[in-house]
DNA sequence: TGCACTGTACTAGTATCCTATAACACTATA
DNA sequence: TATAGTGTTATAGGATACTAGTACAGTGCA
């Protein structure tokens, strides 16, 4: 048997901040928190941050200056959207579909979701 | 800043048992693999697959006979989707929603979905 | 009775994540 | 130049989950 290996909280933090970049709280180009004011704000330790950080890096997220902080990329909501994308349609949402089938859910059951999906943007 | 804990091997192990019983590869009163047994197949320490067990009997999923086995109890598989449900639409559903919002998914995107929801079952 | 299966319990050890704390290096600005 | 902010690195420690191994006890059956 294979077992998904838990999120860490240091994933846990970096989901929320890539969150505040596709929603626009954090644009392309701009400054994130510095690790110690982050690590305050979260209730965390600053290598734990750190660690955050590195990993966004290395993801092309975030890029960093040393002595100044770590900045937003230009491409990096794309880039989370293509990553979030990709674990969307290849993780959450056969597990959504499973659970739905082995819960057996009623249409009834299920309308807050359907509302939700068919009311918020005009999609194409 | 809130944290899910993550959740453990002997978590994602009863996960895939209650499926078993939920889905009738394990009918109310039949016994279930033994500690050892179970543990040789999933890979896994004994005392690991115990705590499995004692959590799902302590959530009255399964019953024991000592010297004998594990059995699933009568009320084993409602136990399991009340539980099972809670978690979805507290849970699974809203986070669900959310990465669609975020993602801006199109209904085409979102197709194989909705084919999946509606073909499988004649819900009232 | 003896054996093979079952659950139950305990101790030790390992690995990992996160914390606490400190120190050092770089940059901007007064 | 001095200072305050920033990233960077390192060490030690705690907490937890899981493993390894062993031993004991109950049950069913030949």
């Amino acid at each position: 048997m294979e077992f998904k290996d838990p999120k860490g909280i240091f994933q846990q933090i970096a989901d929320n901040i890539c969150d505040k970049i596709i929603s626009g709280e954090f644009p392309a180009g701009s400054k994130i928190p510095s690790v110690r004011e982050q690590a305050a704000t979260v209730g965390v330790n600053q290598n734990t941050i750190m660690r955050t950080y590195m990993e966004l890096q290395r993801e092309n997220i975030i890029s960093n200056q040393r002595g100044i902080g770590f900045f937003v990329t230009d491409n990096a909501q794309q880039q989370i959207i293509n990553m979030r994308k990709k674990e969307f349609f290849d993780m959450q949402l056969p597990e959504f579909i499973k659970q739905v089938k082995l819960l057996n859910l009623t249409k009834e059951e299920l309308k807050p979701l359907f509302d939700q999906l068919n009311l918020n943007h005009e999609n194409k």
